[in-house]
DNA sequence: GGCTAAAGTGGAACCATATTCCGTATTATA
DNA sequence: TATAATACGGAATATGGTTCCACTTTAGCC
């Protein structure tokens, strides 16, 4: 007998992470364990068994959110040129900020069960992007005088900023902070966005 | 029979306000109702006839330090010179702020039963500095460049920053920031505290 | 394939809290 | 003092987290 998990307990733990992912959507973070079980289709036993506390299963929620957005710049990278890719990149952490909200409210809710979340997220979201911004600083398409932390921090700020009536205003703003990002730079005759 | 509420009923409001001012300073604001209804030493119904929803609770006695710290401004304006009635003021926010760590983490915990008091916040602080700060002004000892703002400001920032080791550390550094609002005015030749 | 131990499962039971309900007690007026 | 409006206490109910354990499934082994 190995070490590994089993496949049935693998299935309920995928089934779990995916109806909390959308019980949380639907009735925010607050939402009851029991809930989720069966919307998962699994008894609250084995939510326990590889959840022990509530918050684990928060965060575990939380931390796949991070793994896929982080993920996501390495195939971005792939299927765009470096710009492209950067402001795909944006975009797509645009969409996990304003999907966290409330996630984000339980992170700050002084629950110390979710400081190690702190450091994943930086510790995967800072490398993604830095990646992408260096290649897109290399090649000449965006200045040099921008860091990871300028781009993640001004993406979080434009998400907090308004979104009250206009659809889309978000995805606007950032687009234009991206082309701010290469505004001088050789490709700048390029036609903006 | 008139609308006021009844002798005894404004007793245990009061009992159970100072109650749970104690009880929220020990235990935090997550203590549990009954605690708060036995330190008053009445029963939980009569908690939930004067407060519906334990938020307002919370919420009334928030709303009642908010008034007792406004309220101290008259009172200082009265026995002290504008300067001086200026810093003990921002002393006593201080204070406030400190005390109040815990309730302003419920507040900012998006439960939307404390929308109200953000508002009350503004509406009652800012008045009570206000008017201590034009007289400082007024009489020439404070400089004319500051708000009530900055200093709502100034204070809850010098309250986050340092408060290990040293105690009294954020005192030090309200009296210093307070000396800095009286700098270069014609009063500046005092000598500084 | 059948056997067995380890791993996993469901959900009833338990606990802690918030909140409701209502019979009883108190208060304020006439 | 009589009595109607108010208020009181606390048992009962509702809700949600967490524990427990008899039973089931899986994976290695023959």
């Amino acid at each position: 007998m190995d070490r590994r998990v089993r496949a049935d307990a693998q299935r309920n733990i995928d089934a779990l992470l995916q109806a909390a992912l959308a019980v949380f959507a639907t009735s925010g973070v607050d939402a009851p364990v029991r809930e989720i079980a069966e919307k998962a289709g699994v008894g609250i036993g084995t939510v326990y068994r590889h959840f022990p506390q509530r918050s684990d299963l928060i965060a575990a929620v939380f931390r796949r959110e991070i793994d896929a957005c982080a993920d996501a710049a390495a195939i971005l990278a792939d299927e765009h040129d470096p710009f492209e890719a950067l402001e795909h990149w944006m975009q797509r952490y645009a969409a996990f900020v304003a999907t966290k909200r409330g996630l984000a409210t339980a992170l700050h809710s002084g629950n110390s069960a979710f400081d190690p979340l702190h450091a994943y997220f930086n510790q995967r979201l800072r490398p993604a992007i830095q990646t992408l911004l260096e290649s897109a600083i290399a090649v000449g398409v965006v200045r040099s005088d921008v860091d990871a932390e300028d781009i993640l921090g001004a993406v979080r700020g434009l998400c907090r900023a308004a979104d009250d009536g206009r659809p889309g205003q978000t995805q606007r703003m950032i687009a234009l902070f991206a082309d701010g990002l290469r505004y001088g730079t050789k490709a700048s005759t390029n036609t903006p966005a």
